[in-house]
Order: C-alpha cells, then sequence, then structure tokens
DNA sequence: AAAAACTTTCAGAATATTTTGAAAATTCAA
DNA sequence: TTGAATTTTCAAAATATTCTGAAAGTTTTT
C-alpha cells in the first residue's frame, strides 16, 4: 500500500467512524486531512482535495476550532488563512472528552434537576418516579465526575498509562 | 407540575436528549416510557401512547433489545409479547457504556491496526503517517482498557461512589 | 476611496435517516 | 390443517441533515 492510498483511507475511514459517534463526516474529513498534513492548509486546498464546497469548508473549519481540534494559522505575507491541526493525540484525545461531556452529560443532569423540582413525593406513583430521576441523576453526575477527575489528572495517568503500553 | 405531564416531560426530553448522542429518538421514548412503567406494555399500548406506527415500534424493541435495556415478557394466557424495563439504572448505564464501546472504540481500533499493517516505515514521510496511527491507537487501546477496568471493578467503585454522593 | 482578495452566510438542492402502513410471515388455538 | 391473532418486513413517503454556490460582507492593498 502507497502512502497516497493509506492516507485516503485513513480520511475515508475517519470520515465514517464519525458518523458512528454523531459528528458530521465532512467535519470528521477534514480533521483526517489536517491532522495528516506536515503543513497549514488553507480552504481552497481543502476544497481542492476533499472536493467539496466552499461553505462546507468554512462551516467545518469553524465547527472544529469551536471543538479546539485545528488552529487558525496566519503565514506572514499570505492573505489567506491557513489551519493546522492539534498533533498531540492525547490532547486531541482530551479535547474530545470535554467537548462531548459538555454536549451529552451536562444537558442531562440539567434536565433531571430541572424535572425534580417540579414534582413533590406526596403519593407512591409520583415517589417511583422521583426515585427513577433521582437515579440517572446521580448516575449522570458519577459519570460526569469520573470523567472531570480522568481529565484533570492527566499528568499522572495518562503518562502511566502511555508508557505502560508502551513496554509492551 | 403533575405526574403525568411530568412524565411526558421525561419521556421528551430522554428522546431530545438521545439524538445530541447519535441514538434514535423513538427508540430513547420508547425507553423512557417503559423506564417509567411499572407494569409491562404491548406494541399496541406503545403505539397509542406515543403515536407512532407498528412498524416502528417493532423495530425500536428490537433495538432495544439488542442494547440489552429492555426484556420481553410473556404474560401468561396472554397472545401479545410485553415488554419492560431493565429499572436498574446502574445496570443500564453499564449496557449503554458497553455498546458504544462497541460501536465506537473497537472499530476504531480495527482499523488503524489495519492501516499499520499496510504501510511499512522506509521513509521519513511514512515514519510521520505511522506516528499518528500509532498514536490514535494507543489513545483508543487506553480508553477501551479504562472502560473495561471500570466497567468490571463494579462492586467496588460504583458503590463507593454511589456512596459518596448519596451522603452529600 | 476604490478595487481586489478573501471569508461568511444562507436559501434552495441534494442526501441520508426515519417512519409509515400494508402485505408477508409466523405463531398459536381449535 | 385452517384461520385468526400477532409480529416482521420493506418499499415508498416524510422528515431531518448536510452541502452547494452565488451573493453579501469584510479586510487589505493600491
Amino acid at each position: 500500500m502507497e502512502l497516497k492510498e493509506a492516507k485516503d483511507k485513513f480520511i475515508h475511514t475517519w470520515g465514517t467512524l464519525a458518523t458512528q459517534w454523531g459528528i458530521n463526516r465532512t467535519m470528521a474529513q477534514i480533521h483526517a486531512l489536517l491532522l495528516l498534513s506536515p503543513k497549514s492548509l488553507n480552504a481552497d486546498e481543502i476544497m481542492a482535495d476533499l472536493q467539496i464546497s466552499r461553505g462546507n469548508v468554512n462551516m467545518n473549519l469553524r465547527d472544529l476550532m469551536d471543538w479546539g481540534l485545528i488552529y487558525k494559522q496566519l503565514l506572514p505575507g499570505e492573505r489567506k488563512e491557513y489551519f493546522i491541526a492539534e498533533k498531540d493525540i492525547w490532547k486531541v484525545a482530551k479535547q474530545i472528552a470535554k467537548e462531548r461531556r459538555r454536549r451529552e452529560i451536562t444537558p442531562l443532569i440539567e434536565a433531571m434537576e430541572n424535572l425534580k423540582e417540579g414534582i413533590k413525593p406526596d403519593t407512591a406513583e409520583k415517589e417511583e418516579f422521583l426515585k427513577i430521576v433521582n437515579d440517572i441523576s446521580k448516575v449522570s453526575v458519577f459519570a460526569d465526575n469520573t470523567l472531570t477527575s480522568l481529565l484533570k489528572s492527566e499528568e499522572n495517568w495518562l503518562v502511566n498509562s502511555f508508557v505502560k503500553i508502551f513496554n509492551k
């Protein structure tokens, strides 16, 4: 397999997997392209490479910046904006985890708190309902705390596990 | 807020959140309905309650069983199949985590292994490519291991954290 | 201040996903 | 068996998401 072929396969795979986890295919492909690119790229280059429209490129570059996965780079003497991906995969994973926590766990916690407030346990039925809401609340707070701890204790666990895997 | 109203809000919220994390809205709503129902329900009851078609109900009940979130229950003297949800929220969370690991992490690990095999590091460019693929491989294996450990050590961490949260 | 270079927006088009409902398949009782 | 009750399937319709491309907006150069 040649390098070009492998890179294409990587980009394609990344795009396909992304849809599995609720992320837009093009966003993932642009991310993959930038991950593999040693130099930063501008919108025209991305358009040409992935054969997609300018609007699409612009929108997804914006989203990738929101996710903290790519950076804008201004090259001296260049009018165009260039983009480069965060290459430290641990940082990438952390960013993705953070963003998903924000989108998936936080709203769940809020929604359950909201429901709890609206109901008083004055009947057996209401108590049953509140039990479920409370349980979900606890689990999601737990998940949130666990993730937060993992992300914070980075220096300890990331490096340690890294070494362990490395020495296999 | 009355109970009926709160239940409807729960079902609606669960459905909306689910779409945020790449799960079908109807599947989530059926799950929510069954979670809140003290008795098991049959297809007709679900159709009536959520105002959706028979085909839709059937398909999503199937998916929910695949996820291990609901069970089929055969009532004596009844022809129809009844369905009941797993009410232990810790089990529910575990099932969801397992399923998502299977769908999101496992394929990523496989894809990276595949790419590694196809390329030999005989040029600097290829080495660079392999570095990224390897890093992603390591991170995803790490995530996979971490999740597996968490799920396995259930007795220890779940109960302990449960207690901690409880006593707040 | 005008023009050129570039970026952003967004309505409509294209694509992908979900839902319906009726027909086919299956199961069970008599 | 037969036939009624129930579940499953799947093509077409409805809905939701993503993408395009041209027009509008912005920034920089002259």
